[in-house]
DNA sequence: GCAGGTTCGACAACCATGTTGTCCATTACT
DNA sequence: AGTAATGGACAACATGGTTGTCGAACCTGC
């Protein structure tokens, strides 16, 4: 097989989706339609701190531009409140609301419970292993999951410009 | 750690990006610019007989508007060709040039090394039992590398899990 | 041989999610 | 106070999908 790298990328990427789209499909089910990783991800960020865009934008590595458009979904489904800025009136202070963190919260029990499938499936110790090895090639570098298409994306570091 | 289910999928993702991300910069390098894994995708459904661009689609999962609209990347780019059918005269044939076959040549044996380099970390055995363990999480359902943003795309009810 | 359905490919409109570029108000710095 | 930096808005555009529609070519049944 010469294809072994490429099927090993592959494999990868079908592990994610496999992991992502049920979730996805999981959450629609519990009533929480349309709520995407990238969702999740920016309410994650907020709570965490990033509250306005410029912030949003830099931890999520995009542009102000692009995290203003995610802000602008998630206060259209009622997942984050933005509000004037006493200290800074150009700022638009951002909080995640009940309702976001409900979404998170189950986005967590969700995926938890999918972990918890494959662990039934290998065992607990062949997954904590796999998981070991995962980390090990992965490395620490945080994991951007962003531009739209990005598999089919230039990427910044080398062909970029 | 409540998050180890959606930690596991980044990781998985972040395998995936690590790899095709290499790859993507190595091809770039070797004078292949902007090459991305959806091109080689198409490329190789073509040389596997996928050679119009509605049976394209079809291969891919995609619409055949979409197929279309890679193939004339494709056809720019100099990787396929287009010529009349001669037994319909509704199809274009789609053929991948020497050009096109270089490419995808050159990106398995990218991959290859990419695949290489982790092994050479972790032992080809200890690798073995990874991707082992990869495919039967996994399953058999061919992965999709489809949609725009497919990672915050409303994906269809099935979940794919 | 031809009517009617199917398929191919093209075009146009649109969606989603990014990107630049520009601009103004506000804040921070010197 | 004057100037630089920052936050956010808006517009234009790139990418890569999607529907919807349509004409031309093919296929099938009568």
């Amino acid at each position: 097989m010469s294809r072994s790298g490429a099927d090993l990328a592959l494999l990868l990427l079908g592990g994610f989706r496999s992991l992502v789209d049920s979730a996805t499909a999981e959450l629609a089910r519990r009533g929480h339609e349309g709520v995407r990783p990238a969702h999740d991800f920016a309410m994650r960020a907020v709570a965490a701190g990033a509250d306005n865009a410029s912030e949003l934008g830099r931890r999520l590595s995009v542009t102000k531009q692009a995290a203003a458009k995610t802000i602008a979904v998630l206060q259209e489904r009622g997942y984050v409140t933005r509000e004037a800025d006493p200290l800074d009136a150009r700022r638009k202070r951002l909080r995640v609301t009940p309702l976001g963190f409900e979404v998170m919260r189950q986005g967590e029990e969700i995926f938890e419970e999918l972990r918890a499938q494959w662990e039934r499936r290998i065992g607990p110790a062949e997954l904590a292993r796999f998981e070991d090895r995962l980390r090990e090639l992965v490395g620490t570098e945080p994991v951007r999951l962003d531009a739209p298409g990005w598999v089919a994306q230039d990427l910044g570091g080398t062909g970029g410009g």
